[in-house]
RNA sequence: GCGAACUUGGCGGAAUGGUAGACGCAGGAGACUUAAAAUCUCCAGCCUGUAAAGGCGUGCGGGUUCGAGUCCCGCAGUUCGCACCA
């Protein structure tokens, strides 16, 4: 559907007025941009062009665009732009994340029905993106909330438990007991309903789980391979997919407990499995810790009410891992004790609350010479603390454990067989001598959990089972997809509308015809991001992914988004990528081959004198301090911070292109702040943003009006022309460069320095080759700004080649090699690494000439007066150094 | 609490181990204008100095190097993530 290049044709008449008319101008190329069908892509790529696949990471429709999503979708587009114009077929989708809490709290909230909340808010958005003029394929757009797409995802759901990448188990979840309501962890506020205010609980649940763990090797050696993704991110990943290597050491127990009997103990209650990283510090044991939610403490709590007590307590604080973990350290001493496996002693066991069920084997042996947590754990409840591990250089004689726990490497002490090993042989003696008494084993353990999708919630994705009292859970049958999700709900009542629906719920289980329930639950939305990516490749087709479309255009070549999904997002889609290969969806196994993370969008905050957030449009700042708009009452300007709702600090897209246009938008979030940091949005800013493009305009207009037109550059010009003819090509390497490299406020001063070197030219429009030098500048700086600013760029280009193609169909310019070499460097001269003077050299001059004249020049002669060179450092067209001494 | 990163003029930032502060914003001086806006020209890290020049300077403290914003070690501050927000 792409069409070709020549067949276009430019909109008559550009805008006339004294400057750059964005408010007509911004639409017609818009217009014109779809008439040409320029950013349409076919299925399957092209043939005779490289493939490259961009993506932002899509939007949740949360009502309208913010400026942190301009300036993600700025940077996609100016890739997708740049790499077009290299002579790539661009796939550049754009959907929407739309399904999830925002819309059901807005349905409770307002009574709006979270269907028409999420499509209202969509097309909103869309607007506002299409305003901006960004290169996407539109015909390509999904929503993740409609049947068209999530009946496919109930597909691969089904793919995937017949492939047993699914299982059914139980985990915990936030119990709101007034609303009856499970809550995500952000609805928990300091151990409370965010709603109700009602103490939470902890509550079990039979959810579904993906099981994530199957890939954990695989998405770690995976992370080896992804040379275009940050550091930073691969290491957050490898630390949450945690590999560690240890043992599991069973502790049994020393003697049964008063009051409590064998009978109902399960046999694996006879003896406590832990999981340590470090089996060489065993001899420092002083305690056994398992979780609450251990089936020993359940054991316990049976019989003992303070157990019981105590267990509750640490129900209360909810599932989230920072809140067990920055909690005060607390424990309960159970009274039963294990027998330690080397030693003829026995320990107590504690319920402690910073153990965590869900990783190892939610119980730990505690020694708090090697451990800090351990160590602090032991003070508060007066446990004993032995040394184990002596640091290097270290006496035993006067070594200690005070206040802080030895967590390095040295030589094991206190240890019976183990004394004077290394940590490092003593994890492996340990290891040996507790496999010979059968008491544990070497063991590789992932700090990676199966991922639990089960969400009690109605605006999501309908998990398409049917559960049947004989027959168990029932995959849905492929020709009843989709399982499509009700419209007709109220949210008049606590809980799940699904769950309190008359007929939805109530079906025949498709196994035995017997009367039987749909699943209720619905897949968190994370579910509907790991696969949009490929899906896009196929927007429209009945199977979730054909297999010639996802072939040819995955990988995503580039994708961009937000630092906040360094880790499960990206987790996920890896995890769903293989998934989908294991089930013959897609044939890779990594989705993003490069990932680019963009920094957020921050402005200032404002509050009056009764300390009310302000809007920044109702506030003046003037330079004696800033005031309300108005009324003239002093305004005090707080801190740079994220722009968000409740503090009032937003600035709205809308409003600003209507004043200043998309291109300036565009132009001053790519501007000063590198695209992976956060920027600052000022008004000041952008309406320096403005200005430019002004400038810009009114200078090529100038040339296209005043400059005659010549198609080659003359034999002789003057050097001016020849200054100008360097700075475009010295301009094209280096706005290339930074665009590869991604340093977009880099390529943005490049520009402006090209654009200033054209300002001078104006200035001697004799000169010979100048008229050349002029509009080859012009041209150049409409190529290099179109990415960035495309509006302008065309409006400009039309100026100047009326009638031709548009910019937007033009190569990207080459540098001319030959205008690139420097024809005289500068060196600095430095003695001793400090700067004494400044000497011409011609480039790659012969060193001993360079050196002689860099210690005659004048100040530096003077300096070396007196003094012994010891030593001449040359480097070539960059410094000269003279190390002396006496 | 655990994990990850970031820190350079008044501000955003630039800088293959080689002239720190490119480019922009804000500021100052001047030109144009009856005036303002807009536009254009010039100045500008801090300290001493008329100048020439010199001293100091990339969060703090050490180290490697002829030479460190850049590499190494330690510290402080800020930001992000922590599995049911997306």
């Amino acid at each position: 559907m792409t069409q070709p290049a020549n067949t276009s044709t430019t909109p008559a008449h550009p805008a006339t007025g004294v400057s750059f008319d964005f408010q007509t101008v911004e639409p017609r190329w818009q217009k014109a941009w779809n008439e040409a069908g320029v950013f349409t892509v076919p299925d399957v790529p092209p043939a005779d062009k490289p493939k490259y696949y961009v993506l932002e990471m899509f939007p949740y429709p949360s009502g309208q665009l913010h400026m942190g999503h301009v300036r993600n979708y700025a940077l996609g587009d100016v890739v997708a732009r740049y790499k077009r114009a290299r002579g790539y077929a661009v796939l550049h989708p754009m959907g929407w994340d739309a399904f999830g809490l925002p819309a059901e709290n807005a349905a409770r909230e307002r009574g709006v029905h979270p269907q028409d909340w999420t499509l209202k808010n969509i097309a909103a958005m869309r607007a506002t993106l299409q305003r901006l003029g960004f290169s996407l394929n539109w015909d390509r757009e999904i929503a993740t909330c409609l049947p068209e797409y999530y009946g496919k995802q109930q597909k691969l759901f089904l793919d995937f438990l017949q492939a047993g990448l699914v299982e059914r188990r139980e985990s915990w979840v936030n119990w709101d007991p007034i609303d009856q309501t499970v809550l995500a962890n952000e609805q928990v506020v300091e151990g409370r309903g965010w709603r109700s205010g009602a103490l939470i609980e902890k509550k079990k649940l039979s959810q579904w789980f993906l099981k994530i763990t199957d890939f954990a090797e695989d998405l770690l050696d995976g992370l080896k391979t992804l040379d275009r993704w940050p550091d930073r991110v691969r290491t957050m990943q490898e630390r949450w997919i945690g590999r560690s290597e240890g043992a599991h050491i069973t502790f049994s127990l020393h003697q049964p407990p008063q009051g409590l009997t064998n009978e109902g103990l399960d046999s694996n209650l006879n003896a406590v499995e832990v999981f340590t990283t470090r089996p060489d510090t065993l001899f420092g044991m002083s305690f056994l810790a398992i979780a609450p939610d251990h089936p020993l403490a359940a054991y316990v709590a049976q019989s003992n009410k303070d157990a019981a007590e105590f267990i509750a307590e640490c129900r209360r604080l909810g599932t989230s891992v920072e809140a067990v973990e920055t909690a005060e350290k607390r424990g309960f001493d159970t009274g039963l004790r294990v027998n330690h496996p080397f030693m003829d002693k026995s320990f107590p066991i504690w319920i402690a609350n910073f153990v965590l069920m869900d990783y190892g084997t939610g119980a730990l042996f505690g020694c708090p010479s090697g451990d800090q947590r351990d160590l602090d754990f032991a003070h508060k409840y007066n446990l004993p603390v032995t040394p184990v591990v002596l640091p290097q250089g270290k006496d035993q004689a006067d070594f200690a454990i005070t206040k802080n726990a030895f967590t390095g490497d040295g030589t094991l002490i206190n240890s019976g067989f183990l004394d004077g090993l290394s940590t490092e042989e003593a994890r492996k003696e340990a290891i040996t001598r507790l496999e010979e008494l059968g008491v544990g084993k070497g063991v590789v353990n992932w700090r990676l959990r199966d991922w639990g999708v089960s969400r009690q919630r109605y605006w999501g994705c309908p998990i398409p089972v049917i559960h049947c009292e004989s027959c168990g859970p029932v995959p849905v049958p492929d020709a009843q997809l989709p399982v499509k999700l009700p419209e007709d709900v109220t949210f008049d009542k606590p809980g799940n509308p699904l769950d309190h629906h008359a007929t939805w719920k109530h079906v025949a289980c498709p196994k035995c015809g017997k009367p039987a329930v749909r699943e209720t639950d619905t897949f968190d939305t994370f579910v509907d991001s790991s696969w949009y990516f490929a899906r896009f490749t196929a927007p429209h087709a009945p199977t979730p992914t054909v297999r010639d479309a996802a072939d040819g255009w995955l990988a995503v070549d580039q994708y961009i988004g937000g630092i906040e999904h360094a880790i499960l997002h990206l987790l996920y889609a890896r995890f769903f990528t293989r998934a989908m290969r294991k089930t013959g969806h897609l044939d890779l196994s990594e989705p993003f081959a490069g990932l680019f993370t963009q920094g957020m969008v921050n402005h200032e905050s404002y509050k009056d004198a009764a300390g009310n957030w302000l809007y920044p449009e109702e506030v003046d700042l003037r330079p004696e301090g800033a005031v309300k708009r108005g009324t003239e009452d002093a305004v005090t300007v707080g801190r740079v911070e994220k722009m968000s709702k409740s503090k009032r600090n937003t600035v709205s897209p809308e409003a600003i292109i209507e004043r200043f246009g998309s291109d300036t938008a565009r132009w001053f979030v790519l501007s000063d702040s590198p695209p992976e940091r956060d920027m600052e949005w000022t008004e000041a800013g952008v309406s320096g943003a403005a200005r430019f493009a002004q400038r810009l305009f009114r200078l090529v207009r100038t040339v296209a009006e005043t400059v005659p037109a010549q198609n080659t550059c003359p034999a002789d010009i003057a050097s001016e022309a020849d200054t100008l003819r360097r700075a475009t090509h010295r301009t094209i390497a280096a706005v290339t460069e930074a665009l590869e490299a991604f340093t977009i406020n880099v390529a943005v001063a490049r520009i402006h320095e090209l654009t200033s070197a054209l300002a001078d030219a104006e200035k001697t429009p004799e000169l010979d080759g100048i008229a050349f030098a002029r509009r080859e500048a012009a041209r150049v700086l409409c190529q290099l700004c179109a990415p960035m600013m495309p509006h302008l760029a065309e409006e400009m280009f039309a100026l100047l080649e009326p009638g031709k193609t548009m910019v937007v169909e033009l190569p990207w310019p080459e540098a001319d090699p030959s205008l690139l070499a420097a024809t005289q460097v500068t060196l600095a001269v430095q003695i001793m690494g400090k700067l004494r003077g400044k000497i011409d050299a011609a480039p790659d001059e012969d060193s001993a000439a360079v050196i002689a004249r860099a210690e005659a020049e004048p100040n530096v002669a003077r300096l070396l007066e007196g003094k012994r060179i010891v030593k001449r450092i040359h480097v070539p067209n960059r410094i000269v150094n003279f190390v002396t001494a006496g």
